[in-house]
DNA sequence: TATTGTTATACTCTATAACTATA
DNA sequence: TATAGTTATAGAGTATAACAATA
């Protein structure tokens, strides 16, 4: 028998990247219908207000640290939340470029409100998945988000090399 | 022991939606720079180009059906395609609303190109990962797949009503 | 010089609506 | 009436660059 030209092919519907895309998508925007219902949020509010009712009181560039949003980003959102009574804004006297956020009342209410939609939202999901197999997400989820940021540096400097030569 | 008041709690970090959000962010992106740089693709020529090496020809409708896009992001990218000369298209005598669409030769190198470049970066990014796990990964998603979209339709019938009531 | 944060601007992806052509 | 596809337009999310204030 002949060596075969072995034609790439690839199925879309089991390529990694394709359905991460899909299934974080669906997810994502089944959630933020929950809370841009309720309170007119896009996800960069949301990620705002989870991380400060998580952590209570940090800057601008810790929020943007935790939650993965690019600076504007987390500037316009603040922006908003502040406009809006959810967020106080105080200048740190010890270093005047940064201020401390923090939830008001007002924004601590809607934050007790939405975690539990968040929460029950997120549990309807993991429905039917056995104990062992939740476990397992976890460790995997966190075994690919560390794979992808490696590999993601690997791209970077593979490029930056292909274009200085 | 009073009964305690639960203040409502959420870790960012471990919540799924957005452990999803970001993974699939990064791993998207990161392909998304293979063949943006080679071929200057943004992700939906890539899906269109992959879905017509799979199938080798069908219509824009099943395009979009099968790589989850909508038909306007299918249409500008065939578009794209078609005036780059990667992608043929012909009409269907049968049926003069639709076009068949398929690669031209031009079109099926690049895919011959990227489909191993893809292939490999998936690999690079569940490397490490046995292969319990990666059978594990399969079905956890297939599965997490499947809830998104029902939750998604329930919610949907759920806001509906709100808005009817 | 470097860092925090804001603003202007632009780009990608997606979606809605209005439309043409066809069935 | 319904469907395939195109185009105009708008929205969300994200990013770059330029900038002000501060360290």
């Amino acid at each position: 028998m002949e060596t075969e030209v072995n034609a790439p092919h690839l199925r879309l519907e089991t390529f990694l990247p394709y359905r991460l895309n899909v299934l974080a998508s669906t997810v994502s925007e089944s959630l933020a219908s929950l809370y841009s219902a309720r309170y007119g949020f896009g996800i960069p509010e949301w990620r705002v207000l989870a991380t400060l009712g998580q952590f209570g009181r940090m800057t601008a560039r810790d929020i943007g640290a935790h939650s993965r949003m690019h600076k504007t980003t987390v500037s316009r959102a603040v922006t908003a939340l502040v406009g809006r009574g959810y967020v106080k804004r105080e200048a740190n006297r010890a270093d005047m470029r940064e201020a401390f956020l923090s939830l008001r009342p007002k924004g601590r209410a809607v934050y007790d409100d939405l975690v539990p939609t968040a929460t029950s939202f997120a549990e309807r999901v993991v429905a039917g998945l056995s104990s062992e197999d939740r476990a397992a997400l976890e460790r995997i989820v966190d075994h690919l988000a560390h794979r992808a940021e490696i590999v993601a540096g690997e791209i970077r400097l593979e490029t930056a090399k292909e274009r200085a030569a």
